[in-house]
DNA sequence: CCGCCCATACATGTATACATGATGCCCATA
DNA sequence: TATGGGCATCATGTATACATGTATGGGCGG
């Protein structure tokens, strides 16, 4: 992926608007701001330190993301998902990884991308060989587990992929980020797909790897959805 | 669907910002401001009469729905879309509106529905049954299809469906709205899916319907980019 | 006592002034 | 002549003042 910091030449300046935009989506994904309040432009202004126009170019573009709801003259709030929209980004997200998966095995796969995929799934056998997970290992889980399926989201050469399934990984509890780890079968299973799907992928069996990981993909959703409200009580069970 | 115009009893006001993001849109994607312009503030905000501030809004609203570039302090350029681009758009269309009709088929298809999608059918086959195309029929049979896939699209209950689905028709070309007229045949088969899909998902056959769906649109992007070319130069040939 | 209406307070929408970084020209120098 | 640095210009980024629609609360009528 080419450096988005550096093009031309140029180092490419960071504007407080994106800052500001970064910050808030950081608050509602991680909770600090909670579905359903209300985003007033002066409090967020002075609490970030900057004016109003910075913040409600960030209001558009979350606004713009989906993260929040918008009502001319009435002011942003932060969208409310429930546990049926949570499930139905996985549905399309299976979908759409799917895809991924198909085209990435047309395209073919490139000595240095497998070695990418068998370097995820190394250290997915490293972390969970040892039959239990522990608190130290949920992020470098989280990293290979981001990494695989980008890997493949960027083999497939598709940017609106891309660009859909960022989508919807900006949605709080729709994420790679979001991991349950209170169920050590899943995961297993779960990376054990992942092996599956790199043999599809590098054998050149396009409707295969579209199958496992859409099946991948939906039932980590499904499972999900199952845990819903425990998570959405107890944030900190997953991660 | 819901009057997004009435809430709560209020008729939402409508913004020069929106305003202008709509008219700036329209001015994308019917060309009159072409791949490649640079868009800016000062020049847009005298001809469209308003000051810089919801020029900018809209440009940042049509940003984020990647219709245009973005870079800090260089600003903002109409974005060039090659043909691969649009037919990756296709792809993704493909899998997702094949979502869809799987979605939809196992939803089941009320009674009221049954009948606009059977609607739509007959409207389609009026027109084709002349055996060739007027000028007239263009516009009823676009309005048909986009019913047609609409229908689909709302029946899923799937609202991502429906968000990325609207992404990708607001692309230039890429769009139910714009239909190669020069070939009739083609356009009779393509109906004739949607006579096929119709039967599936009242049937409840949801893989059936998702195939034909992913086939429907696929071609229609593989057909477009055949005769990309000659769009570009004579974009009256699309409607 | 309840409900409606209007006035006032306030948040958002828009315009504009000011700050800052990018672009391009000019000229000095190799 | 080609190249590179510095300065002027201008578009964009930000702050703030002003305009306008919304919502809350108190008073009036039923």
């Amino acid at each position: 992926m080419v450096d988005p910091q550096r093009l031309h030449g140029h180092i490419l300046m960071r504007t407080r608007s994106q800052d500001v935009t970064d910050t808030l989506r950081g608050w509602i994904l991680n909770g600090t701001l909670a579905a359903g309040d209300r985003l007033e432009e002066i409090p967020l202004a002075t609490r970030l330190g900057v004016s109003r126009t910075p913040v409600r170019s960030a209001l558009t573009a979350l606004s713009n993301e989906g993260l929040v709801d918008y009502q001319p003259k009435r002011g942003y709030m932060v969208r409310q998902f429930d546990a049926s929209e949570v499930f139905a980004a996985y549905e399309v997200r299976a979908a759409i990884e799917g895809l991924a998966c198909r085209l990435a095995a047309a395209n073919g796969v490139p000595a240095d991308v497998e070695g990418k995929l068998r370097s995820c799934l190394a250290q997915g056998d490293r972390v969970l060989s040892k039959g239990r997970l522990e608190a130290a290992d949920y992020e470098p889980y989280q990293l290979m587990n981001i990494t695989f399926h980008n890997t493949i989201i960027e083999l497939s050469g598709n940017s609106w992929v891309d660009r859909f399934v960022s989508q919807t990984h900006a949605v709080p509890f729709v994420s790679d980020r979001i991991i349950l780890w209170h169920d050590y079968p899943v995961i297993l299973r779960s990376h054990d797909d992942h092996h599956r799907i790199t043999n599809a992928l590098i054998t050149g069996q396009g409707a295969r790897a579209e199958d496992l990981m859409r099946e991948h993909v939906y039932f980590a959703g499904l499972f999900l959805k199952e845990n819903f409200h425990m998570i959405r009580q107890n944030p900190q069970w997953a991660a």
